[in-house]
DNA sequence: AACCGGTTCAACCGCATCAGC
DNA sequence: GGCTGATGCGGTTGAACCGGT
């Protein structure tokens, strides 16, 4: 079941698992480009990722998902859309396309069924809140806890400050926590830091976990060390799905 | 037993975004 | 700023499975 350009596709073998998990184990994930080189499997490097992500990761749940795990997927469809990824981040053990497969063949029926999908696509138009990305610089005065000079804004060394815990308003008293989902423009540069090195854990943080009206602050730096794509919750994301 | 249609889910594909140069 | 390669995501496909006839 070669491809034109040799490399195999289709179902995986058991000693494709084996090399795949070994390689895995070896070298860590990441770098997939290296992985079909590294543990002599003849698949593409997307195959090798999906493969890995979706079905060999030790931490992946397996079985029926549970009442309260359709609940939560139902909640945060209902909050975020087709947004798989960050679904599955909330649900512990599950993957993306787990938690795509299961909407689509039993939550979509289940929600939408046959006589309901007509008028919820006629009635329903739902509202998806899609966190714009955002991004910071470290040496924003309040990160640092002292008053917003425009140097501050500008200015960027490369190192992360602890921020204050209570971000003070902008000059129109416009909270730049706010600006995180309305879309408001003109605030978004000048109230966030770009930093490079951070840009995973904070740009990524605020596009894809934040809620509206997040706490910021001392929360923001303590979770930045935790892993976010597996299970946490932060109050008001908990609140938004229990309102 | 054989066929058929529906369902499930692993895997593929195309695209968007990111990061490095 | 533009280019290029790497990565991640969502949509879609198709093989395997299952139940009904």
């Amino acid at each position: 079941m070669d491809g034109p350009s040799g490399v195999r596709k289709g179902a995986w073998t058991r000693e494709e698992d084996v090399l795949l998990r070994t390689c895995i184990e070896k070298y860590g994930e990441g770098k997939w480009h290296q992985v079909p080189f590294r543990s002599g499997l003849n698949r593409c490097r997307k195959s090798c990722r999906l493969r890995w992500l979706n079905y060999l990761r030790p931490d992946i749940k397996r079985g029926e998902f549970t009442t309260d795990e359709v609940d939560l997927i139902i909640r945060l469809h209902k909050l975020l859309g087709n947004r798989w990824a960050l679904i599955a981040g909330r649900l512990p053990g599950r993957t993306s396309n787990d938690v795509k497969n299961y909407w689509n063949t039993h939550l979509n029926k289940k929600c939408f069924g046959k006589a309901g999908k007509d008028v919820a696509e006629k009635t329903a138009k739902v509202t998806v809140i899609k966190p714009r990305p955002r991004t910071f610089y470290k040496n924003l005065s309040y990160l640092k806890g002292k008053a917003a000079k425009e140097s501050d804004v500008q200015s960027a060394d490369h190192t992360l400050s602890k921020p204050h815990s209570t971000p003070p308003l902008s000059e129109d008293g416009f909270s730049w926590w706010d600006s995180l989902f309305s879309g408001k423009e003109g605030h978004e540069e000048s109230t966030c830091f770009r930093d490079g090195s951070a840009k995973e854990s904070i740009s990524s943080f605020w596009d894809e976990e934040t809620p509206a009206a997040t706490k910021v602050g001392e929360t923001f730096l303590e979770e930045k060390e935790s892993d976010w794509n597996h299970f946490s919750f932060d109050m008001d994301l908990w609140d938004l799905l229990n309102a």
